[in-house]
DNA sequence: GCCACTTGTGAACGACTGCTCATATGTGCA
DNA sequence: TGCACATATGAGCAGTCGTTCACAAGTGGC
């Protein structure tokens, strides 16, 4: 039980592991980033394809870049968004392979907050 | 840029992997689980050991069991709390490989939100 | 130079989250 | 039975988050 307390990382290693997947605890940056998996993206694309407002994706997409989830390529007006950032997307293969043949989690049942 | 919209999954388990990663995404509840890791332990070591409040870990350990991420055992007036999906324990077990040799993201770099 | 288009930014608002305090429930011991 | 302990729960509050609206900034075509 000492033994636990040894072994749990430092408080800001927790918080930096928390923070990350905040990142991905929301529907519209997870679409975004599901999106980016098959290859890098213009704005207004991602916004198209996941249904978003681009003011929105613009948003999420500068949260994400602070983070150096993504990064950026600029040509012309346009702005190319790809995924930076090789544990997000093995975090996100992971999860995504175990959601395609089995629900993760309980799916919430009747006793959420 | 059609065929991504098309291999985007369905908004409902887009919001159940957001949901997934938004139970992790609390440093709390993180300090909690990887604690749980090395096995089952009572709510008061649980606080004790994350130096967190016994009601705020009860809460906390409330939600978790609401969404099947972890699972208790009662004996006594003790309840034992353990891991219960093996999908959350690779998450974190990822995770934390990779956190331990390699800064896994930028650590937010004066451009946060 | 002007206009349409793409992206970025800030403010404001509503909703949600996590924490704390107070209290209830249940168990073991004397 | 009475008391101390372990856990659970509810209400309330403060802080955070995501979205939207309005607008600014930069670019390319005419």
């Amino acid at each position: 039980m000492e033994a636990v307390r040894a072994d749990l990382p430092d408080a800001e290693a927790v918080e930096e592991l928390g923070a990350t997947f905040g990142l991905l605890a929301d529907a519209s940056r997870l679409r975004l980033l599901i999106a980016l998996l098959d290859g890098e993206m213009c704005v207004c694309d991602l916004a198209d394809a996941c249904g978003q407002s681009e003011s929105g994706v613009s948003h999420a997409l500068r949260l994400l870049r602070a983070h150096r989830v993504v990064a950026v390529r600029r040509s012309g007006r346009r702005a190319f968004y790809r995924l930076a950032d090789a544990h997000v997307r093995m975090l996100l293969d992971l999860a995504l392979a175990h959601h395609a043949h089995a629900t993760p989690l309980g799916t919430i049942d009747g006793d959420a907050r």
